[in-house]
DNA sequence: ATGCCTCGTGAGAGCGCTCCCAACCAGGGG
DNA sequence: CCCCTGGTTGGGAGCGCTCTCACGAGGCAT
């Protein structure tokens, strides 16, 4: 029974050989765009390969290849955050549009739970995919250490916590950007300026409060008074900005570590009757484009190009991929400050 | 150079076969949970796995069974909407967790562009996937009739546009929905009763409008009067509001054909200094728990249950990718109506 | 003319797995 | 005592592809 093309299933290689009157291994060179391929047979070929609508197996070449062509994208962050802070929205966005310019399939992993964990620990080990993108600011999180002993590319968004050595991450400059956002205010004459802060579980907003920190040179007393945590939520933000005005009504400004939790912020602010900025000036961070421009008045605010974030990170899993020497292992986005009303 | 197994790479059946001392074959029996296997090997077999920590290679198990364990999810709208629309982030969110409940992977496809077409196409020709749950409400969208294209098993959400013989959708009775909320109105003594509605290019927005106009009895000229497109968007919503209560200034009710929309016709109606619900009283869509429950007043709203819907897509997709007759082609959810305090 | 290199090509060996088929080993009935 | 049955097992083919290797044909220098 060596019938070449059973009709009813779809082409192989060896039909397109067959139909470009070539050898298989040709047929694939062409595939593959080698350079050594007579412009007939690839004329031949690729005819073939059109008239009979042929698409490569994938598995078949994941076999042999070693490669599949995917790339997860895997979130730690419990389930309510993940879907209420626009700012995922946009990373799942940023990540689908830079993983398919390069061609690469993007797998979405969601972790939560445990169970979830367990999970993806099993799908990464799995050999589904060449690499992945780990989205796991939060201390304590399991998955940096489940990830690291698996022998997969993994790049990182932000520092994960516990041992950096090996780990490839794209960050932003967040301490650099609590400095300019707190410089801008004390430049504008305030002088008696509050931040809230994201949770202290996140390096991300560690380092915006030690940017505060910094450019105020707030004593240890000064530092506890002026300090808030709000959550990265945009109700903690809220509840936190009327905790600071009780604390200290001489207030004049604030640096909140986050456009979500700025926009509670100005609620809270509204609420106790402060003028923004008049009575009392703001400065957001993240930029976020369906956020600060919209708030009332528009949010003055740190712009941390998220976009740009994955694409790095995106470019240096597939520089991992490829195996060729990455430039640095770890890199530092800078940040800059857009001015608008509130500050 | 019969090496039974290389050190450096990841063990495969064999050297499990191998140090199991059984063959191949019976290993691979115990791996897929074969009944006749004798518990001796069954347990030997499991050992060696734990012992060499060894993991299936997908991609050879895809090529023999012609089955990968992932899915498609494709979502075709603009750009922006995907990311502004709170609507989405809950429909991904839900995709993830029923795909993940029934250990199938989930692979995101976001499609805007017609090159983003063309590379939805190929990748779902390209057998990575067993099937596909294809959200693309918009008339005039390509993809539903590039999909049919490809005899890959596809469950819809909602109604798409063209031809639905042969399709398997789950929608939501977005008619009796629009018709819930119209009575409710009604019944509270309203009569002068508008809608705001969504792009007329979406079935969901259509069949909304279908059932206000089947509960209010309209005429043609107060059809025409009375409707406003809000295109589904919050600032639509606004628009489209402030438009409606300037043609129809003693209007005392409004059904708003999303919440989204609502929330900006909310905003519309505070700016133009009608009380909610004494002036005019309000009844979304969708039920969306970021939005109905916060906006002041909470929103009364006709509940559609995303995460449900997703659910039976997937419990339909699943049955389709066993071979199973499926029981129902078209599956129409319930809507109901949830009761707070704009209406 | 002879050697050598380059270029295009085909044969064939796998990649790691599933699954068909035949072989095997009991034990029980004729 | 032998055959048959039923449960368990291993051999081996084959999924569709890539890639190494060897080979023939031509071009150039010797």
């Amino acid at each position: 029974m060596s019938v070449p093309s059973h009709s009813g299933s779809r082409p192989t290689l060896e039909d397109v050989a067959a139909k470009a009157g070539v050898s298989r291994a040709t047929a694939s060179r062409v595939l593959n765009a080698s350079p050594r391929v007579s412009p007939e047979a690839h004329a031949a070929v690729t005819a073939a390969v059109r008239a009979l609508g042929y698409q490569p197996n994938q598995a078949a070449r994941a076999l042999v290849t070693r490669r599949t062509g995917a790339v997860a994208v895997v979130f730690s962050e419990p389930e309510p955050k993940i879907f209420d802070d626009p700012h995922f929205a946009w990373l799942i966005r940023s990540a689908a549009r830079s993983l398919a310019d390069a061609d690469a399939q993007m797998v979405l992993l969601l972790v939560h739970s445990p169970e979830d964990l367990a999970r993806a620990e099993r799908f990464l080990a799995g050999g589904h995919v060449d690499g992945a993108l780990v989205f796991a600011p939060h201390k304590g999180d399991r998955l940096p250490a489940v990830a690291r002993g698996l022998s997969l590319p993994v790049v990182y968004a932000g520092r994960p916590w516990g041992a950096l050595r090996g780990l490839h991450l794209v960050d932003h400059d967040n301490e650099g950007g609590g400095v300019l956002a707190t410089e801008h205010l004390i430049s504008s004459g305030r002088r008696r300026i509050g931040t809230v802060t994201g949770p202290l579980d996140e390096h991300s907003a560690v380092d915006r409060l030690a940017g505060w920190r910094a450019a105020t040179g707030a004593s240890d007393d000064d530092a506890a008074l002026l300090t808030e945590d709000g959550g990265f939520t945009r109700d903690g933000g809220r509840r936190a900005m009327a905790a600071l005005l009780e604390r200290v009504p001489d207030l004049d400004a604030v640096f909140v570590a986050s456009d979500l939790m700025a926009a509670g912020a100005l609620d809270a602010l509204r609420d106790a009757g402060r003028r923004v900025p008049q009575d009392v000036a703001v400065v957001g961070f993240d930029d976020h484009p369906m956020i600060a421009p919209h708030t009332a008045p528009p949010l003055t605010s740190v712009r941390q190009d998220t976009g740009n974030q994955v694409k790095h990170m995106v470019t240096q899993l597939l520089r991992l991929l490829r195996g060729e020497p990455i430039r640095a292992r770890r890199e530092v986005l800078p940040t800059v400050l857009v001015r608008r009303d509130s500050a």
